[in-house]
DNA sequence: GCCACGGATAAT
DNA sequence: ATTATCCGTGGC
């Protein structure tokens, strides 16, 4: 547990990391330095004399974790003991000339001073080197954000590798040196082209003039611009901003009284819980609500997933609710469109199945899990489905006509029931009236002036439709593209109570899944029913137990038969045929996919291999991308991937974790990572496999 | 708190 | 095999 306090929270250190004299590690590594050592009547012993430093030098300190560099003030200088004890194997003076120092951080001198060698100070860089000066194998200082590569970050040692000057931009690719390790991040792009600073000698105090004393004594004027520590407020500290004050109010006063959440580092002002504390809880560990996790959930890197835990409350029923798909709640939330988003989905193509609703309600086309109707009275319709619940629907394929919602006893905890009254213009039937083209009328109905101008409805058939429609797909829930309302108005249905009908017209520019055209495209597309994840067809559930089908075949077979609408078309030759297809197989992939693939220079190898399935079509080239980039701790893609040096991909959260039950290595191959492995997320494979599987990380 | 074109299981 | 029961869930 720790309290936020301007030191030691990332977010409060705009110009430098964390504070590391507290790092085990690192006390370790300088066994002498004892907490004696900056004991208040300590701090008058005479210093010892260093070659190239004097007390009250300005001096660029290097972190020891991150290997950033940031200013300090010598305050103190003192024998190694342990190089007398022969405990320490520095061949060149330049890394070790046997002393101690104790550098306070400049911007923040209250903390306890830093205790380093001499390999981790040097003179305060402050001199710039223009950009055409720059030569390859330079090494300078220059800004680099470590997690968002493209914002500014921390100012780190870098050694040029590439220079590219063009008519419209400048590039400088370069390796970045982090920690104490000498870890690399290889083949950088920098962004702050104008910020390079010379890396300033060491120079001999005997050789020291009265203006380098001065200017090495003095504060240096120029403070290097560092990261923003928030890029949602700007660090405008009169701003509420959850991201970097309290994540309930925003505030960003009393740090004091902010607990900092171990696994998410969020602050939470402990009056803004709930309930409130009063004071500082003494645990050595806190987590906030959202990450707050019963022990016995945790799943270890590389261990199975359980299965959710379904709290089981005072519940009177002997059924077991657990075990299936009945009472499920999402795992996934659609974060590619807000809720009430009219029109397509971006990603999802027209002939998109799924087995079951909660499925259609993750992807985002259609979110109730039970409701067919999803709208607001206020704004529209955004989907519907089409279940064939309602005895009065006619379904024509391209026009449908479909019954509003309402006017059933759904007493005793049911979802549906016979109609058993009179259906209202209200809620969801109001909203669906609101996507017609016309004024709202909740008596007499009304019909589009013009229909195309009508809001888009997005429409999914349910095998349960079968019944009615020959239009329902053979199992599971199938998007079928936008429609609009053409007109509605209410009516004496079957039941003899009045429903409100809609009468919906196709216009969606993708061809219909039932035509010739649109099972070509689902083929082409490589489109198959998507099961839950975790759910295993094979072994689950036979296909003869499928709802809605008594028969094995999948989606795919019944594009490979000849129905009424193929028969129309002229026959070709099976062989004509066969040729046809697999020159359309053929997946040619787009230049952003191309550049991005391009871009991900790290995993070279592994797109090149994926390259090689580009003949066999989309689907398969997609298979073959997804099974190389799943990581091998959560078995699913991916997510804010990390490339390992031994070039495995992980996730940045599945190597947390492992790091977290104190494993530093590469759960794919076992390679030794070390504890202060820096996790650099590699968003070029990020924004890669987020253009083929768009929105693959949300919900995650 | 209300509503809802799911879905598994027990009862018929 | 079909029907009745009735739960957790999400969105308003």
């Amino acid at each position: 547990m720790e309290t936020i306090t301007e030191n030691n929270s990332i977010k409060n250190l705009p110009l430098k990391a964390p504070k590391n004299s507290k790092d085990e590690t690192y006390n370790q590594s300088c066994s002498t330095a004892t907490s004696s050592a900056i004991e208040e009547n300590d701090l008058e012993d005479i210093s010892e004399n260093s070659k190239y430093f004097k007390l009250g030098d300005y001096v660029d300190i290097r972190d020891f974790e991150y290997g950033l560099w940031y200013m300090g003030k010598i305050v103190k200088i003192k024998k190694d003991n342990s190089v007398e004890n022969g405990q320490t194997s520095y061949a060149k003076e330049e890394e070790h000339d046997g002393l101690i120092y104790f550098v306070e951080d400049a911007g923040a001198s209250n903390d306890p001073p830093t205790e380093v060698t001499l390999k981790d100070i040097r003179p305060y860089s402050t001199e710039n080197l223009p950009f055409d000066q720059l030569k390859i194998n330079d090494k300078v200082l220059m800004n680099y954000n470590t997690e968002h590569p493209k914002e500014r970050g921390y100012w780190y040692d870098v050694q040029v590798k590439q220079i590219t000057v063009n008519r419209r931009n400048r590039e400088v690719i370069g390796d970045i040196i982090l920690g104490s390790n000498k870890a690399v991040l290889n083949n950088c792009r920098l962004m702050f082209l104008d910020d390079i600073l010379k890396i300033k000698p060491y120079k001999l105090v005997a050789e020291r003039t009265e203006d380098d004393d001065a200017i090495m004594q003095t504060m240096p004027s120029i403070e290097r611009a560092g990261a923003l520590s928030c890029t949602k407020c700007k660090d405008n500290i009169n701003k509420l901003c959850v991201d970097c004050g309290c994540s309930i109010c925003g505030g960003k006063e009393d740090e004091g009284k902010q607990l900092m959440c171990d696994e998410c580092n969020e602050g939470f002002h402990i009056t803004c819980l709930s309930p409130p504390l009063t004071e500082i809880p003494e645990d050595d560990e806190w987590f906030c609500p959202t990450c707050k996790n019963d022990e016995n959930e945790i799943v270890k890197a590389g261990g199975k997933l359980k299965a959710t835990k379904k709290k089981k409350l005072a519940s009177t029923s002997k059924r077991d609710w657990g075990k299936g798909m009945a009472c499920v709640g999402r795992t996934k939330k659609c974060n590619i469109v807000p809720p009430n988003h009219f029109g397509a989905i971006p990603g999802v193509e027209v002939g998109t199945t799924w087995l079951f609703r909660v499925q259609v309600s993750e992807s985002g086309i259609h979110r109730p899990p039970v409701g067919g109707i999803h709208g607001r009275d206020n704004q529209g319709a955004f989907s519907i489905v089409l279940s064939g619940g309602y005895e009065d629907d006619i379904d024509n394929g391209e026009e449908f006509m479909y019954t509003g919602s309402g006017g059933r006893d759904l007493s005793g905890n049911k979802r549906t029931a016979l109609q058993s009254c009179d259906q209202e213009l209200t809620r969801n039937n109001r909203a669906l009236a609101l996507n017609c083209n016309a004024e709202i009328n909740d008596k007499e109905g009304a019909t589009a002036v013009d229909w195309k101008k009508g809001k888009p409805v997005r429409v999914v058939r349910n095998y349960k439709l079968h019944k009615h429609s020959k239009y329902a797909p053979e199992v599971g829930n199938r998007y079928d593209g936008l429609y609009k309302v053409t007109k509605y108005y209410p009516e004496t249905g079957i039941s003899g109570f009045v429903v409100w009908r809609f009468v919906l017209k196709r216009d969606d520019p993708a061809p219909a899944p039932w035509t010739a055209k649109g099972k070509k495209r689902i083929a082409q597309l490589g489109l198959e029913i998507i099961y839950p994840e975790n759910y295993m067809p094979s072994t689950g559930l036979d296909n003869t137990k499928l709802p809605g089908s008594n028969r094995k075949r999948t989606l795919h077979d019944t594009e490979i038969e000849n129905n009424e609408t193929d028969q129309l078309l002229p026959k070709k030759k099976d062989e004509e045929k066969s040729s046809e297809k697999k020159a359309k197989m053929q997946y040619i992939l787009e230049k952003e996919a191309e550049e991005l693939i391009k871009a991900d220079a790290a995993n070279k190898k592994y797109w090149d291999d994926c390259k090689e399935m580009l003949k066999d079509g989309k689907k398969a080239f997609l298979d073959r991308v997804e099974e190389t980039f799943m990581c091998i701790c959560c078995q699913d893609i991916v997510y804010e991937p990390i490339t390992l040096n031994c070039s495995h991909n992980i996730c940045k959260g599945c190597l947390k974790r492992s790091f977290a039950s104190k494993v530093y290595q590469c759960p794919s191959c076992r390679a030794e990572l070390g504890k202060t492995y820096l996790m650099n997320i590699n968003t070029m494979l990020d924004n890669t496999l987020l253009y083929f599987f768009p929105g693959y990380n949300t919900g995650r």
